[in-house]
RNA sequence: CGAGGAGGAAAAGGUGAUCGCGGCGUCGCUUGCACGGCGUCGAGGAAAGUCCGGGCUCCACAGGGCAGGGUGCUGGCGCAGGCCAGUCGGGGUGACUCGAAGGAAAGUGCCACAGAGAACAGACCGCCUGUGUUCGCACAGGUAAGGGUGAAACGGUGUGGUAAGAGCGCACCGGGGACCUGGCGACAGGGACCGCAUGGUAAACCCCAUCUGGAGCAAGGCCGAGUAGGGAUAGAUCCAACCUUCGGGGAGGAUCAGGGGCUGCCCGUCCCGUCCCGGGUAGAGCUGCGUAGAAGAAUGAUCAUCACCUGGGGGAGGCAACGAACUCAGGGACAGAACCCGGCUUACGACCUCUCUCGGCCG
RNA sequence: UGGGGCGUCGGCAAGUGGUAAGCCAUCGGUUUUUGGUACCGACAUUCGUAGGUUCGAUCCCUACCGCCCCAG
């Protein structure tokens, strides 16, 4: 697999995933983005006979409500996260689901702020591991 | 040079590098999923608003009418509330632009306040005549010029006329208007004659003309666990005399034919199990679905460089208005396909092209 | 996708062709030693924005803007 890919897999898509993670996952507030983290059940990835003593992948899913902009502005906030979390994959441990809301004024965000957001997330998740 | 008007074209500015994303095809690899390599395709003029219409799909439907709803100058085209050309009216110095622009003698409603009077007119202050008079005025009649109110007062101005006045007469203006001319038509021009005869509102009800089934891709079609429901629970498989229209039929035989309750056994019945049935739910299932195309929804990020625009500096050139090279700073809009298509509306920085108008400066 | 509703003072809101009620809040005053209460007074240039119909528009019509709700 490619070292900075960003496959489906690594990716929350459904609604009830987003609700347990919003739910019961700590959270983390930056600038621009209110982020929830909780670990992924064992099971979820027990299936594949292949890798089941290895750790699931983190996966992340990104909410920009309508009150934030237009649609081409929830676009590209979207966009600008899942580029930063491709690029800052490898800082992050295994076996987490994250969930960023964008705040209300995060229409002015840039790519470098949204890194620093990374930076800031993958060690606090760190810190908890250990 | 500046400011505008109309039509058109085009609009993540171009190129490169690195890392990525979605669909399809192909190979690794083995049938699929997943992963990796390669190839190829991958946002707009408005994709937006959802204001109209069509395709497509399902439902309803003999035929006709009413109701309801839409539209409303004329001609042409169109499936369309659209487009093109014209008429009339409003706006603009102008190029040009905007307009739900049918009907008020078919009927009904409404026109607040003010004002005498607001719709088959009427008389408050006035003016005039007559009578009476306590000389303040009162009554009867005529009149509608003047005052006042209002958005609007039943033609306007002038003059003659009169007791005072009045289209009562006349001149001009306005209005109606048989008819004539031009035009397919809306309409335009003229107009004998009529003293003038009927205010506004239909984006109030309404009348007239014309059009009009309802719902929508979450339409519709297909697959379909589980649960509830209905049915079956005694036959199934194999061998085979014999008959045969050679397709088949078939006496007979062998093996296997679940568990439990009522009840010890048989019948019956009930429950569980097994099998079958059709409808249908979850399954963001498959399809509908596209030479972009899903169902957390792809087309991106960073860097370099070139070009463009705006402002400042700069000054080649030019009689002048003006202004090239170079340099510094800043900028690149509106906006993201979700069944497809046509039209409309709204948002929008800069550029290109054609044409026109107005203004300023210089020669 | 289809359908419906709302926008009026800082807040809650009435008014639906005739020139914008009321309550709370705010401000000023009276009463009180002071505060509260009570009373009096003030408080809408444009009724979301822009056009239109009308003598006259919050009201009627059209187009936009924003918010909310319903059905599958």
């Amino acid at each position: 697999m490619k070292p900075e890919g960003f496959p489906r897999y690594c990716r929350i898509r459904r609604r009830p995933e987003f609700l347990r993670v919003q739910g019961r996952g700590t959270r983390v507030h930056t600038r621009h983005f209110l982020v929830f983290a909780t670990r992924r059940r064992s099971q979820a990835n027990s299936g594949d006979g292949t890798r089941g003593d290895e750790l699931a992948p983190t996966r992340i899913g990104v909410t920009v409500t309508r009150k934030v902009g237009n649609a081409v502005r929830r676009n590209r906030i979207k966009r600008l996260v899942r580029e930063a979390f491709r690029r800052r994959r490898s800082d992050f441990p295994p076996g987490w689901d994250m969930v960023w809301i964008a705040k209300r004024g995060a229409t002015e965000v840039v790519f470098s702020d949204v890194l620093s957001g990374m930076h800031v997330v993958s060690r606090k998740l760190g810190d908890r591991r250990r």
